[in-house]
DNA sequence: CTTGGTGCAAACATTTTGCAGCACA
DNA sequence: TGTGCTGCAAAATGTTTGCACCAAG
């Protein structure tokens, strides 16, 4: 699977609902936006931050919306490519993700004592990181920050 | 497994020579440096950037070491706690990991487009994180930035 | 002897895939 | 009737662990 950078630079449009960006890619693959996939969709707007594989599944049963493994799996693969959510990589246990709404997504700050996970914004950042890709000939296209603090 | 924070502060020692901090920890906890752990611990270092425990077992293996692999995993997990090596987050597919000799290691240019990784050093950028966490009351413990750019 | 280390293979956790049956145009 | 979707269970990865045997003090 690819890097999946997070901070990408190409600004989506904002308000367009995620359901529709989402529908709009499936059809433009003659795939369908079935009720599973809805659950999943919606599962994940509810959750602010950062969600996993796991912990989205039990979600969804917890709510009684039955949903398999497979599914959750399938369904994140399209969103991801979709660009409504991305892959954030955290610890090197499992894949997390978050979803991404018409903003850049931000910088993490990680409690290291705590274990939470806050999304903060590192403001010129995006520029120093311009300037560095500028200097070699390249051209940006993310970056990810992971702060680690503790109390 | 702890999230292995980079950049860490705290700076180490220079001189000393990664094989006896290595044995230096060893001895401290009645565990012996064997000629297996020795093994992998020269291959890492002639390793320059990132490596997988995958093809560091690999390249033992070409040597002619006879390596087990589990042994290869124990061995890094006991250089993680050593403060020799440490996790880096690449991609979602495999832990990766980095020597770290007495500097402080770099941030990280990912090259999207041919998957290459180059270690940089971003000015700055470890002041900033700690103002971000003077502002909250809180202490920087490190910090981990990746890039992403392409030609 | 006792302690710790090794290799192997089995166990694990997460993610992916093959397949038979289902749903809907 | 065909296309895609689902659930299940099996497979595929990457990593860890249990165990029997080996080596060194």
């Amino acid at each position: 699977m690819s890097p999946a950078p997070a901070n990408l630079e190409a600004p989506l449009e904002i308000v367009e609902p995620l359901c529709a960006i989402f529908r709009r890619k499936l059809k433009a693959e003659g795939a369908k936006y079935t009720p599973e996939r809805a659950h999943v969709l919606d599962a994940i707007i509810r959750i602010d931050g950062l969600f996993e594989a796991d912990a989205l599944l039990e979600r969804l049963r917890k709510e009684g919306r039955r949903v398999s493994k497979a599914t959750v799996y399938r369904t994140i693969k399209l969103m991801l490519e979709a660009g409504i959510i991305q892959r954030v990589l955290v610890d090197g246990e499992q894949a997390h993700y978050q979803l991404v709404y018409g903003k850049t997504p931000g910088d993490l700050l990680v409690r290291i004592d705590e274990g939470r996970v806050e999304e903060i914004l590192v403001p010129g950042l995006a520029d120093i990181c311009r300037n560095i890709c500028k200097a070699r000939g390249l051209t940006l296209k993310g970056h990810r920050l992971q702060i680690f603090a503790s109390a």
